[in-house]
DNA sequence: TGACATACATACCGACCGGTCTGTATTGTA
DNA sequence: TACAATACAGACCGGTCGGTATGTATGTCA
């Protein structure tokens, strides 16, 4: 184990953009999103924002690359990696970050990565292709767990794990944006137990 | 029966602007839309535009009033008005619409609604309202017709209509978003079809 | 200590935005 | 037919946008 590099100045400038940058975008999309705010709430300039970033594709690749996909890997995936139980981790993680985002207050902004994708993929193939393998990822790592579910005898045999997987990424997607368009939170919750309702009905 | 009054020459131009803004904001969303395309592509000037309309918002608003709900009427809501096996209708609507949308090509754009509904809600209460309500109804004639289907003995007793009404509107926003940002015509299916296999496990 | 690249700061640019203003056809009405 | 209201057309406005050009500190190494 070698200790991560100390921070350079030019590291922590980079990382104020880049933190201003995900708030910017999460609150007003990425067309909506103005370079001005974002080197205003980080507290420094364009020059820097230019020096760090070939421009404003540049810099919400690198929001995509270096924040969301470790968030999406850390919330969704991580905890997937080893259990047998895949139904009961999924239900875990459904309620607890339904929760967690309600108490935060970050529901009304919906998902970063659905937000982005909703707006971006259509317009532009760096953001298409970037989040389409978070996706992607994303669907191939609920299957897996499913079928390991399968394999211990938690979950039933007669279903077809891909699909089950892209129907519960979809209900995700729902969900929160059902979150964000309505900022019902009773709504929210009440979509995030009719989810596992369904899943239960997966179970062997 | 009373036949409609002829359409005077304003009535057209009207018409033109609201279609063609239609277009603008399902390609662009609400604030990446231009008024400048709009007229343009109407064959008009801001001139007509802002004598029949008092501004963007005004303009948006018009098309979920005039355009988009009656969109949703007619595709999801009057054909289940009095089934009483509303699983092989809903089973049918969303395979019909999944094959029409991708025949179309307009599945690239999502669904209109809910890109207004991501994009403005959070934004302004004139669209947040207006879309609400539309989606609640939605909810709404989903869970009567599933009630119905239960009476009538299609759908089984232990479900709870209302659950299941918002995880099926959630799962129809899932799966345009899918379709949209993935622009993988098998994906979008593939949700599809994950969807009904759901539907199945609620017949009685 | 001098030379040079890095890391910013700031003034500025053209393009486009939503919206307004004024002028002019067109239409309805008496 | 005279007049007024409606229905446009098109030039124009202030403001904001992403992006650039230039200048100035700040480290870095010979």
């Amino acid at each position: 184990m070698t200790t991560p590099p100390a921070p350079t100045r030019a590291d922590v400038t980079r990382n104020k953009i880049l933190g201003a940058a995900f708030a910017e975008f999460y609150r007003h999309g990425f067309q909506g999103g103005s370079l001005n705010h974002i080197v205003q709430t980080a507290g420094t300039t364009k020059g820097a924002l230019f020096h760090h970033f070939d421009g404003k594709y540049a810099l919400g690749y690198a929001v995509v690359d270096e924040l969301i996909e470790p968030l999406l890997m850390q919330r969704w995936l991580d905890p997937l990696t080893a259990t047998t139980d895949p139904i009961a981790e999924i239900k875990r993680a459904f309620r607890r970050f339904i929760r967690e985002d309600i108490e935060s207050g970050s529901w009304v902004n919906g998902c970063p990565l659905n937000n982005l994708a909703q707006e971006m993929s259509p317009l532009d193939d760096g953001f298409r292709t970037r989040i389409e393998t978070l996706y992607a990822t994303w669907r191939k790592q609920f299957a897996a767990a499913l079928a390991r579910g399968v394999k211990a005898g938690t979950v039933r045999k007669s279903i077809d794990a891909r699909d089950v997987a892209s129907l519960l990424v979809v209900s995700q997607m729902g969900i929160w944006g059902t979150g964000k368009y309505s900022q019902n939170k009773a709504l929210m919750t009440q979509a995030g137990e009719a989810l596992c309702d369904y899943l239960d009905t997966l179970k062997a």
